[in-house]
DNA sequence: TTACAATCGGAACCGTGACTCCGTTTCCAT
DNA sequence: ATGGAAACGGAGTCACGGTTCCGATTGTAA
């Protein structure tokens, strides 16, 4: 069915292509050129192109794997004793993960890494109805509320991350 | 000193390539092409460039004229009796304005219009100063982090205004 | 070792959109 | 009315960045 296993050099470059595109979006965001990219891994641009067919392609890769790796700890706090903690830990992974990731801001509003994101909103979700239900949260808020927020608290985590978290907390 | 009165049909003009302006970047943000505003206006680009040098300057005017219209809300808004009342009550009128206009809230962001902005920033912090001694909003947060919220809140004002509003309002 | 297919590099191509230039048109002071 | 300055329209120019193409290179199976 598939074809043959990939040539040594082609893997490793593949990976290259990835940590030079995810350190590029991480600086410059998702304007940064493919030239720019190619340059960072140290291979031709053409070389971006038989991994990844188009642009978008490269960066919703990047992307889906700075979400599994979120959904990675969504998972594992779902397991946590604590609804309310768990919910909110997860938001301060978010930000951890987004300060000086300017492409993960920009990537919660375009739309891109379709399956991925579906996947991460609802282990959101999950966490978020668990600490509705416990009244550790508002119950109005839904889990694409939650994820708009993350950009504006990332500006200025230690000001604003007390302020988004009060704001989700359930009134008395 | 300056030169003589402009044209009447220049100045007709002027003001029909700030309206489209306006309209486009209302509906398409600040990626709208200058031809697209153009059209809009039945010139063409020529005059554009004619009133103004740049679509940087283009935007800076529109984006300018927004924040006045908010600047003079503000002023008024400094006046009314309760703090509290009037520091929200602003945060209320800029998601009214910002609702369906695409162009505030990323101009938001970007640094455009460096004068009327930095006179709103000051408007703003003379509200939230004025809030925070009446002891209506919590004193550690600054009048950029207020803004930073508002393309947050933006996204679904419904349920994200109150999340917003009682994060702000101060911890008892 | 060799031959060939996979992969590579990067120059060239192409579409897009900001901005310029200039022949034509419109206003208005005389 | 009319001469000329001011303003106009829009085709043309230019830079930028995504994408393609193909001759050179490299890995690997025999």
């Amino acid at each position: 069915m598939t074809g043959r296993a990939p040539r040594a050099d082609a893997r490793r470059n593949r990976v290259r292509v990835l940590e030079a595109a995810e350190a590029a979006l991480a600086v410059e965001g998702v304007g940064v050129p493919m030239e720019d990219i190619a340059q960072r891994a140290g291979v031709g641009v053409g070389t971006l192109y038989r991994h990844f067919p188009t642009k978008e392609a490269l960066v919703a890769a990047v992307v889906a794997h700075r979400m599994a790796l979120l959904l990675r700890d969504a998972d594992e706090l779902l397991a946590a004793a604590d609804p309310g903690a768990a919910f909110f830990g997860f938001i301060d992974r978010v930000v951890a993960m987004g300060t000086a990731k300017r492409d993960l801001a920009q990537a919660l509003d375009v739309a891109v890494a379709d399956q991925v994101k579906r996947d991460l909103l609802r282990a959101v979700g999950d966490l978020l109805a668990r600490a509705q239900a416990a009244g550790a949260v508002r119950p109005d808020v839904e889990a694409a509320d939650v994820m708009a927020l993350m950009p504006a608290a990332l500006s200025a985590p230690d000001r604003l991350l007390p302020v988004v978290r009060d704001g989700l907390r359930a009134a008395p």
